[in-house]
DNA sequence: AACTGTGAACTATTTCACAGCA
DNA sequence: TGCTGTGAAATAGTTCACAGTT
């Protein structure tokens, strides 16, 4: 069992940068509001101002699809959509699964940037037997009994994980076991899956310690200590000596902190 | 106005890598957990294994803060917790507002994953007069009306937007001349705000768009077109010529996409 | 003996800047 | 002339491997 995602580090046959992947969607969703507007091509300039990078990444993002623009014109909107939309795979069909069904499951299913892209939501689950038969998003939601089934039946490759963080890795298992190959997971817990299974974490929290972190900058350049209330004195240092590499003087408080449950 | 982020690149004081910045959180949970099973001390092997990064990251990671373990025996919990905390500004209080409460917005709300770490919801704010008063997670809904005042009133530096896409940039808007200076993104737009503006973007779908990749390579290394159904022919190229890099044969087709908004 | 902390090597990603084409 | 496509340079991030400490 390794622990995390499996990019197949080798065997990498056409090799589009990682980065670059994760900026196709982005791309995408700007072209397709151009091809809404009926825009025809679109510069580079235009287009990563749209989708919020720099032009020179996106024209070298393009570069590893292909040359699929014209010099002193720009891209064909269209064409670049479809392109597009090819490398990533959504001009199939995936069935998608999602397990749990709480406040967030909810605002999955309900969620229409899935439909649109090439995803259809075969199922919903839960372990919740008062959920089983009630209608979300006007799919009905089905026993986490019959998971191995319904994954079969639909052909299931991909999951998302919506339950607590402490089913997770158990409903992760039988994802696995019946067949599923990438898994979305928003609970907050590393998951161990085999090789060959991919993982994407999606954690709200994880986020907003990321803006606390940079929103604390903020405030520490113009008045120290700004923009939030302390707390408590600092905790008791260990045993060994400790020598911090810079320090700012700002000492605070320990913290009896909870790992953090998703919403059933 | 400027588009994106703005990490002061000058000014740089004590300089943590961002992509360790992203990993803090994931050690802060790890250690959390150890911390509630009263372990004391734990080696970089373990920890990283906890929190699914390999040892020699972590280390370098933590090499950045300071000096905190100990040679030979490894680092002390909830020392180690008290540090990233603080360097988070996790000690700190975050009086935070949530606009836009559809599912995600009680999702977010209901999340125990941010009361837990310093984040205070202040106020869940919706543009649906129904809503107002309602309780979600014990917090009562008010009116969009008066976001300017809440904001103001709690000092609310972090804003969470959960709309729909069409009401994001406006909502950005409006928190942004309150004071608001970090925002966490959940509607699927670029939002535009002036320097000093942190933006952070959760995209639920752009997450399994990137699965799906990896997900076609998948299938096409065995069975070339396995684990998915193929839809229409491909659309005309544009009148340029057009010269792939590489051609794998695979024909697909265009895609009539529609722009996903959240449920409002 | 065990484990951290860290230079140095390596790999990935971004940005520059300009040649080449329509 | 205007804009793409891309080598080359610059920067960021990861991994190695081992000296140093308890």
């Amino acid at each position: 069992m390794a622990t995390g995602r499996a990019h197949r580090p080798a065997t990498r046959s056409r090799g589009i940068p990682e980065a670059t992947v994760a900026r196709l969607p982005l791309y995408l969703r700007a072209l397709t509001t151009l091809s809404e507007r009926s825009v025809p091509t679109v510069s580079s300039e235009e287009l990563a101002a749209a989708a919020g990078v720099n032009s020179a990444k996106l024209r070298k993002d393009f570069s590893y699809l292909g040359s699929y623009g014209t010099r002193g014109v720009g891209y064909d909107v269209e064409y670049l959509v479809y392109q597009i939309s090819r490398e990533l795979g959504l001009t199939q069909d995936w069935p998608v699964v999602i397990v749990g069904i709480g406040n967030l499951g909810a605002a999955l299913a309900n969620y229409g940037g899935f439909a649109s892209r090439g995803f259809r939501v075969a199922a919903l689950i839960d372990a919740d037997p008062a959920m089983a038969g009630k209608p979300v998003a006007g799919i009905p939601v089905q026993h986490s009994d019959d998971l191995e089934r319904i994954i079969e039946e639909n052909g299931v490759s991909i999951g998302v994980i919506a339950t607590p963080a402490g089913a997770a890795q158990q409903v992760c298992d039988r994802l696995v076991a019946a067949g599923v190959t990438s898994i979305l997971n928003f609970a907050p817990t590393v998951l161990s899956v085999p090789d060959g299974v991919d993982v994407r974490k999606v954690d709200l929290s994880i986020e907003l310690q990321i803006l606390a972190f940079h929103e604390q900058r903020k405030a520490g350049e113009d008045t120290a200590g700004e923009g939030g209330v302390d707390t408590t004195p600092p905790a008791a240092p260990p045993a060994a000596a400790v020598r911090r590499r810079t320090d700012d003087g700002t000492e605070q408080g320990p913290d009896g902190d909870v790992p953090a449950v998703m919403p059933a």
